[in-house]
DNA sequence: GTGAAAGCGCTAACAA
DNA sequence: TTGTTAGCGCTTTCAC
């Protein structure tokens, strides 16, 4: 069992006082050589760390991030963008030396509470927050202490002055129907996210510019809401059948093989008779049954960039707010006919 | 934007001492109700909220707990095993207030930086394991740290004095293939999980116990590794199929699921031609295409728990080692037969 | 019941 | 290049 040392202690032994042991563990330059050296040993036989709750005392800085997942979004926990997105701030924190805390908020109580503990009591240097209802309480509360933030995703109305990062749905859901376009379809279906998402939104505009593009026609029966859910994109399937799409754009990969499957059931060949296109590429590891073409969002990178702009915010301020949108890039798989 | 203030300054400004506001913001008996509600009055005004490095200082306490996945599971973060436990955790964090710090190991690297940081620099008040290979060297490490901490789930060999919880495995097993004989089969076949893995042992071993106490034979055609995915299981059954199964038990709910998908495209009818248990009950929020009996973990509650234990074991020490092992349930659904 | 004062372990300005 | 010293904001004896 080791004991736990202090920086007092650590000097004694090297012979030094704790200022340069201070220096040393900092790795400032102005310590002879030899005299580091000699102190660097001690540390490594003690395996000495310094306290980190006093570190923090005299810097006014934790070291450490927050992660929140609003209410409202807590219960996706098990969607697997937030299984990546959490990993791709994680490899991040690692390699840039911050912890992460975690935040999920289960109930209207829990936010009460934790927030102004978070906000106030100086134990993170910052927080990224998934972004979620317009209404959330949330980010104004944010703005109103003196902590640097972040958000990830977008509101429909983002209040002033916010530093965020997206994904561009846009025009990645343009990409997936041009791609359709291209290669031959003219009935193009959407299966939608829940439209209270903005990224369902954007989706659904992606496909529409797409459509206007080439001029085709918006047909109204050819969007269905399929909810993010695997069995939402099988009833929206079914719905969509009688009104004889060739292709099926889902706007996300679940309800994709929700669609696959449903096409399969009627005993239609994809991409023959039907072309599908997903979005978000998360399921590889999962699901191989079917080789869908969809559109990779870079969720791992996408969280090491969370990383990057809100140490860049704490560094230097939030003013200009950063506000960056990463592309999309189509994944042909064979679900779309392009291979055959 | 509001000001952080220090205890020093709400005393001012409630004309008390900063012992006295400690005191009231620590819920101590002795101020009198009349200066109590003051001092609570400028707090509430002030959105008042003690500095936690402070705190931490002087009471050799962070109130932070970590959750440590380590370098061989990080890659199954995906798994809603994962997200499932981390929900139940957080719950309970923020129920009893703790803050929750999240590592994941992403390489070797992680781990020999982060650990020794993790479990000298008193930030964690105690750390929470996921179990892993038997030669993690993580468990050892923490052995030697003054840190109190706890494994959720076990390795094949758990060094001795070590605290965990654990479901158990084995009776889950039991109960499952149980059910499947009292329903009058008698070529039951297991897809197991991975066997570098304590659970999927432990779940062959229930499978095994099961049939030997109804006198039913273990035919090792019937036993089959699915890898606990989807895909694993969808093969597994159809290596299974010419041996003739009557029922199939699936050491998780993935793999019961490719084991379905198998059958129908096998054109066998569930549960009349096989009958199907799952392992788990972790997916009901994605699937419901099938209505699939299994085995339910308690993987919400056991999250809690864990927490419950590690607090346990902060405040009072680890002797005697807790080592929990909680029960699993059978849930009946469709697959089994038993509903018809 | 309340206040004064010491000290938690570190950093950083200043002095040497 | 190194040591001395004064805090960082809180808790906690100890007096009163």
């Amino acid at each position: 069992m080791i004991k736990k040392m202090t920086l007092e202690e650590i000097g004694k032994l090297a012979g030094v006082s704790r200022s340069t042991v201070s220096r040393v563990v900092n790795r400032q330059p102005d310590v002879k050589a030899e005299v580091r050296e000699r102190v660097m040993e001690v540390i490594r036989e003690t395996g000495f760390v310094p306290n980190s709750a006093a570190r923090s005392l005299a810097t006014q800085r934790s070291g450490i991030l927050g992660l929140v997942i609003p209410r409202s979004v807590a219960t996706f926990f098990g969607d697997p963008y937030f299984a990546r997105l959490t990993q791709g701030i994680t490899q991040a924190c690692n390699a840039r030396g911050y912890m992460l805390s975690l935040f999920l908020f289960h109930s209207n109580n829990d936010e009460e509470l934790l927030l102004p503990r978070l906000s106030q009591g100086s134990f993170l240097d910052g927080v990224i927050v998934q972004a979620t209802r317009d209404d959330d309480p949330i980010i104004p509360q944010l703005m109103k202490a003196a902590l640097p933030f972040l958000v990830v995703g977008r509101l429909n109305t983002m209040p002033e002055g916010v530093s965020f990062i997206d994904v561009d749905n846009v025009s990645g859901a343009y990409k997936a129907v041009e791609h359709l376009i291209n290669l031959g379809h003219e009935r193009i279906a959407h299966i939608t996210g829940s439209l209270d998402n903005r990224a369902s939104l954007d989706r659904l505009i992606g496909y529409k510019n797409a459509l206007a593009a080439h001029n085709l026609p918006v047909d109204e029966n050819l969007i269905v809401d399929g909810a993010f859910t695997e069995d939402g994109g099988y009833e929206a399937t079914r719905d969509l059948l009688p009104h004889q799409p060739d292709a099926i754009f889902a706007a996300s990969d679940i309800m994709a093989i929700g669609a696959l499957r449903a096409l399969k059931d009627a005993g239609l060949q994809v991409p023959n008779d039907v072309a599908v296109v997903g979005f978000d590429d998360l399921l590889s590891s999962y699901q191989t049954e079917f080789a869908l073409t969809t559109i990779r969002q870079p969720i791992l990178r996408f969280g090491v960039s969370a990383v990057e702009v809100i140490s860049d915010i704490i560094e230097n301020g939030n003013t200009p707010p950063r506000q960056k949108i990463y592309d999309t890039e189509l994944i042909i798989r064979e679900t779309c006919g392009a291979r055959q």
